[in-house]
DNA sequence: CGGATTTGACCAGCGC
DNA sequence: GCGCTGGTCAAATCCG
């Protein structure tokens, strides 16, 4: 599986590469993240940094900001319906410092800072997408000094439907949410979420397939049957 | 009372 | 230079 992943990596990075050689000779129309990392349904643009390899490079100065940004990555969430909070409980200790509604956006984005570590330079964006009002997009920048805490336990506990996006085309939220199709840029990600990803698409492919979810029901159901004989035996 | 949140003001970047 | 927009600051407010 990893070295399956391995290769998708690669193969993702020239594809990347390849996209970025071609957004440099395109228009040099200023980068509004609010546009390209909100839009999930369209290219996300800057949550990857690959374009910043050849910087040097290019005879032409990159206009995304984020770009030099090189640990960012998004997250959905999928809450409740009746739910107005923008706060993505993921374990670590956010501290607010703003809110602003965009331009495109009629839902307010929320900024967060990490308070886990007085010199943690992690930073967090909180809005709902547009498409559906039930998931909120979290952007991540940058990467933790410190140590994860209880991230692990809490991400499991609030049942958080995640996905890394790079620089896809992602047609449909539910396809993200359903990750039929996950690519992540891999240097930036934080190493327990990857071990988290692999992890869920794991248990997602075992609950997939007939076989294992009969023969894992049969076990329940047989061991239930034998905790309730052994019961009536006594 | 101290820390967290809210929210209006301010700043910087970009297009025209 | 001006206006628009996203991001940040900081004083006011809230809350345990």
């Amino acid at each position: 599986m990893c070295e399956n992943y391995e290769a998708m990596q690669k193969q993702l990075s020239q594809l990347m590469n390849q996209n970025c050689e071609h957004q440099i000779q395109e228009s040099r129309k200023r980068k509004s993240e609010s546009e390209n990392c909100n839009n999930m349904f369209g290219t996300i643009k800057g949550i990857n940094n690959e374009c910043s390899t050849t910087d040097e490079e290019s005879p032409i100065k990159r206009p995304c900001r984020e770009i030099s940004s090189p640990k960012a990555y998004k997250v959905l969430v999928k809450t409740e319906a009746s739910s107005n909070s923008l706060y993505v409980m993921d374990g670590y200790q956010w501290r607010k410092y703003g809110q602003k509604v965009t331009r495109d956006n009629p839902s307010p984005r929320a900024y967060f800072r990490c308070s886990n570590a007085p010199s943690c330079p992690v930073k967090k964006k909180v809005q709902k997408s547009l498409e559906d009002p039930t998931i909120l997009v979290a952007t991540y920048e940058g990467e933790h000094n410190h140590g994860h805490e209880k991230a692990e336990i809490s991400m499991i506990s609030n049942q958080i439907e995640e996905s890394f996006i790079g620089s896809v085309h992602v047609t449909s939220p539910k396809q993200i949410i359903q990750r039929t199709s996950p690519t992540m840029k891999i240097d930036n990600v934080p190493k327990s979420s990857i071990q988290q990803f692999l992890v869920q698409q794991m248990a997602t492919s075992l609950t997939n397939d007939p076989n294992f979810t009969a023969a894992l029901a049969s076990a329940i159901s047989g061991r239930i049957l034998d905790h309730t004989s052994n019961k009536a035996n006594w």
